[in-house]
Order: structure tokens, then C-alpha cells, then sequence
DNA sequence: AGACAACCTGAAGCTACTATAGAGTCAAGT
DNA sequence: ACTTGACTCTATAGTAGCTTCAGGTTGTCT
């Protein structure tokens, strides 16, 4: 199987499974006569498990941690679960850091509810006057 | 005012600053004998909104357009009140599917509640059997 | 005069890709 | 045999919003 084959039965683009290989989440291939790459079905396997975890949002890392704990299967799944813990932790950050900014940011939006003068406008008021603070490191890698 | 009196003020690093000069966010300054960035307090005032867009995490795009619209004072309100509006709307966007990962995570969480053999994992299951979909495109700008 | 903090510019690094340029490979059609 | 076109290759730059670093200048204190 040829990259833009397994391209398609991944569903992701040649460029992101060349991209993988650069960053050892994929394994170097063989190569052909004419040095194009050639995978096989445990390739496939491999990429589809990357691609699941991405689409759970995990970052490169975590899924470098996971793939280094299935490299050794008899140690259990005990490592795999606590990355797993790790990352709904993040989420979960990730979702209270949101919603307490929804609601300062619904808060500051009722302070103007029509089109009037800048110089009436309560969210102008509020971004010139509001308290600017560091805001606090963020764990997550989840932006 | 010098850079790092302003960063301490506006509670920024000095990088910040110049990083927002370059992205022309904050104005190119008046410079001293020996080349040193000057501030006044209508510069902290501007630096001050900026990062108070940037604690509601509002794009620079998004910051730019705010300060265009400030920049024309007899417009009225109305395009900030848009600009906010949409703002919400991404963080509201973001809120929902990080919700809906969470639940995905959850559930996955729950095929395997202890520390067994890989080969029965049900998270490593799940992840290596999933139906790998593409993502959508996000419109936030929010990660 | 020498030490040290604060400042300067320009470039690289971070994440997870995407996009582009320029060149090589391969199969099908004429 | 030759051309066309699809596919592949490498290497590089761009995205967002900074942070970090290298190497040099300015200002202040003793």
C-alpha cells in the first residue's frame, strides 16, 4: 500500500501521515524500487489508533506515552488508563476555564444592549476599566 | 515609561510589548537618546484593553477589529457589540464540543475499570477499533 | 573603571499540522 | 518511444501568540 492509499483508509492526508513519521508516531517504512513508502496492515492499525486519539483531542504526547505502553503489552493497562484519567482531567479543565469565561463575557455583554455612543458603552467601559490580571498557567494542552 | 515599567504596570512581559508593537496592536513609540521604547498612560490604557480582550480570549484578529472600531468613536457601538456577539459565540461553540469529547471520553473510560491484561482493555479496544471519522472544521478560534 | 540590570534586534522554538516549490516515478494512452 | 497526468519525494515556510535565546548597547551604582 502506497501513502495516498492509506491516506484515504485512514481519512487524513498524505502530508499528516509523512508528518507522523517525522515525529516517530509512525514507524520509518520500507520503500520501493523508486523510494516511495510501503505499509501494510499493521501500519494502518497504527495510524487509525493515532487518528482516533487525535480526534479525542490528545496531544502528540500523550499519544507518544500511549503508544510506548502498548510497545510493552505485558505490562497491563494500568499506565494506559492514567493517561487516559490525565486527559479527561484536561477536558474537564479545559470546559470549566470556558464556561466561567462565558460568563464573564455575558455578564460584560449585558452592560450594552443597544448601538449607541462609544463613550456610553458599557463593554468599552468594561474593557478600558476591568481589573488585568495574569492569568493563570493552563495545564491543558487543549487551547 | 520605559518597556519594562509598562510591563510591570499592565501586568505583561516586556516580550509581550514588543511582540504587540511588531503586530502592530500597540503603535510604534517615541524612542530616548539611547533607543529606549517611551510609554505614556495612553499607551498602559491601550495595552491594559488589549490584554483584557486576550484574558477572554478574543483572537488579535478579533482585538484588531475592536481597536479599528475604537479608533472611529463617532460609529457608535454597534460593530463592537458584533464583534462581541461573535466572540461568544465561539467560546459557546468550543463549550459544546468539548462537552461532547468529554462524553466520548467517559464512555470509553468506563470499558475498562481496572489494571488488566491489554489484550483486554477496553480502551485500547475502543481506541484501535473506533471508526476513525474526520474532524470537522473548526470555526473557533479557540483550540 | 567595572559590574550589573535593563534595554535593543533578530531569529528560533513551541503544537499539529497545511501548503507550496521543484523534482522524480509510474502507468496508461497514442 | 513519447507524452500526459497522477502520484510521490524532500525541504521549506506559514499558522497563533507568544517565549526564549544569542549577542550587543545603554544606564546606573560603587
Amino acid at each position: 500500500m502506497k501513502i495516498g492509499e492509506l491516506a484515504k483508509v485512514a481519512h487524513c492526508s498524505v502530508e499528516t501521515i509523512r508528518y507522523y513519521e517525522k515525529e516517530a508516531l509512525l514507524p520509518k517504512t520500507a520503500r520501493s524500487e523508486g523510494n516511495f513508502r510501503v505499509y501494510g496492515t499493521a501500519h494502518l492499525e497504527r495510524l487509525r489508533f493515532i487518528r482516533n486519539c487525535r480526534n479525542l483531542d490528545m496531544s502528540h504526547e500523550e499519544i507518544h506515552a500511549l503508544l510506548a505502553l502498548t510497545d510493552r503489552p505485558q505490562d497491563g493497562c494500568g499506565g494506559i488508563n492514567d493517561v487516559f484519567d490525565q486527559h479527561i482531567a484536561h477536558v474537564d479543565e479545559r470546559i470549566n476555564e470556558l464556561v466561567q469565561l462565558k460568563q464573564q463575557l455575558t455578564t460584560l455583554r449585558q452592560r450594552c444592549q443597544t448601538d449607541q455612543s462609544q463613550q456610553d458603552c458599557g463593554i468599552l467601559q468594561g474593557l478600558a476599566s476591568m481589573q488585568t490580571e495574569q492569568k493563570p498557567h493552563r495545564h491543558s494542552h487543549l487551547g
